[in-house]
DNA sequence: CCGTGCAATCTCAGCGCTAACATAGCTTTC
DNA sequence: GAAAGCTATGTTAGCGCTGAGATTGCACGG
């Protein structure tokens, strides 16, 4: 059963004539066909059998009359939609478009849509548009992380859709998860830097209220370090978001704070490319005098004089291995499943 | 009238209690308020006279049921939906997930969501997208360019939803165009290389027939120089879309032709960046012996050891301002519209 | 004091589709 | 060869909401 066959598309290139006029209906393919209207459905459907010389005259009516379903109709009718809701923390962030990129392409050969959303990492306007998604009555929601309010997890729960939390391993899911672990990520950093000889290590970071995730890859970092008898030398956090301006200014911070440091990782790359610029502007040799790591592995990092040391996740496979998984089983199984996108350390040459 | 009367949030956090058992429908509603079904819509819609009595018992209703309006039947009921489909022709490229920003900021308060399709720059791709996006009955569709399979153009001209054509304006819109004149910023970029006395101008760009807008502006550039007397001194282009890598390849190719050249006109940021990186490895002092100039104004460009002299398109508002410009009149207006976000010139240490 | 106009509400017929069941004509099976 | 089990189709009853057109009651002018 191939793709081609499965979303057999109906609103293929020959356009409605005249769409102003009277919408082509179910009805008129039907009568074009001579069979009932539920027939035209099935054909369209690929549901039930139907005679192949049968298919075929109702095919030819739908491109004679270049009909389009209505499919406000058909999700009323079926109370489910052809919608996959996608709710994102942000736009802003490269990440998330890649994301989004991902969830496009798996959902590309078939008749299903994203409709998305963005919630600026605030937990209530997540459960507002969770609210609003589901009005939809959509086949899957699609969000990340696993913070979510108690009223949108109850909703989510309730509601029988499919539901994927990306981006993180490290919690049990609702329904599905899709992402790395993040712990596993800051541990990775960890041993990267020590087997490279730095042991004099601090730390970069952003706000971790939004982004627990950058919380889980800390402590993932520190654990690492722990378990080579080492301990992070210095710290230094903004309690603003992401940003290589960011990035820049702590850096600069921590480094006034006189300890001595070698190595530097970041909390992600935007937060790590302003560090490689402070370093830039004040004559700071990297990796020599000081390494730096960061995590993502964006384009941004790889394009500076030297490549960025980083770890890669990869954000389009998270996005589109959540859209193919959700689209397999229309039903919520019985058990949460758990995918692990990995990751893998950029060598680059800051560390 | 402020936002928040006109999209009465109905879906508020009190979630509701068991979405489960029997979904809460107006009729629900309708019996505990008191009133007929009807007259629930109206207050949900805020449509039609309601005495405020009327209208706090129906809210009250909604709030203790935790009622959330069937957005499919609504539209069925209507033929018109609060979506607005989106069609994007990239995601890659960041420029557009700015303005996918810009559209959801400007529908974040509102009951409308944005239902997306991505094009890969493909105008048969974009016919099918139009197509299966009409099939929602949106409330608009928002596209780029105004190069559109024949077919896609009539399903749009028929259809009667509201149509925008984003990014620019040098040309005949469906019904609404927001964007900046592509031709212009071209011109505004040979004369701002000229008025900073550079006069053997190359230019760099990617491949056209995609992207037509970037044709544009090498159409302004040669006009802008043919206006003080002048002309490209050389021009190089590869048939691949823009990238860094294919800039920094590019100008490369360029510089081989050993004509004198003391300043490149890239089509865009991204392959400006490119060219930078070369500059950069080959030693070429930037702007002393070569002097660049990008287009879009990207962040990426700013990370720079120098920053890139660009002009800054305004992504954000583009869509920002297409969304408001659509959901302020429902019915297509008889006369086209066509609004310039203009474009300024980002004065970097590059040129 | 009756007609007129308006505000506030109700009634009712769908919107275009799909699920569930019914049916008709076959082919098996024992 | 009758019961049983297909396959291919038709019939029917909504899904939950909205639009159009009643209908009611009340304020007002003449």
């Amino acid at each position: 059963m191939t793709n081609e066959r499965r979303w057999a598309d109906t609103s293929g290139l020959p356009p409605a004539p005249d769409a102003t006029a009277k919408p082509v209906t179910l009805a008129h393919v039907a009568r074009l066909a001579g069979v009932s209207e539920n027939t035209v459905s099935r054909v369209i459907r690929d549901k039930g059998s139907i005679a192949p010389e049968t298919r075929q005259r109702v095919n030819a009516a739908i491109e004679q009359l270049g009909y389009v379903p209505n499919r406000a109709a058909g999700s009323l009718a079926s109370s489910s939609s052809l919608i996959i809701g996608v709710i994102l923390p942000s736009l802003s962030n490269i990440v998330f478009p890649e994301v989004l990129r991902g969830i496009n392409a798996g959902l590309s050969a078939t008749p299903y849509r994203p409709m998305i959303g963005v919630t600026d990492y605030d937990l209530d306007i997540e459960h507002q548009l969770i609210a609003s998604l589901l009005a939809w009555q959509p086949a899957a929601i699609i969000t990340t992380g696993f913070d979510h309010t108690v009223g949108a997890r109850r909703m989510l729960e309730n509601s029988r859709v499919r539901v994927a939390e990306l981006m993180d391993i490290d919690n049990a899911p609702i329904d599905l998860a899709v992402g790395l672990s993040h712990h596993e990520a800051g541990r990775a950093m960890a041993h990267h830097l020590v087997q490279r000889g730095y042991c004099n290590i601090a730390y970069v970071g952003h706000d971790w209220t939004a982004d627990r995730r950058a919380h889980a890859r800390y402590v993932g970092l520190c654990e690492g370090l722990a378990e080579t008898g080492l301990s992070l030398v210095a710290e230094c956090r903004t309690d603003q978001a992401s940003s290589t301006l960011e990035g820049r200014k702590t850096l600069s911070n921590l480094l006034s704070g006189g300890v001595h440091i070698d190595a530097v990782a970041f909390s992600n790359d935007d937060m790590a490319v302003g560090g490689f610029m402070h370093c830039l502007a004040v004559n700071i040799a990297v990796p020599e005098e000081l390494a730096l790591i960061g995590f993502n592995g964006l384009e941004i990092g790889q394009v500076l004089p030297k490549p960025l040391t980083t770890v890669l996740s990869n954000r389009f496979a998270i996005g589109k291995t959540a859209v193919e998984l959700l689209l397999a089983g229309v039903q919520r199984p019985d058990e949460t499943v758990k995918i692990d996108t990995g990751f893998s350390i950029v060598e680059g040459a800051t560390a």
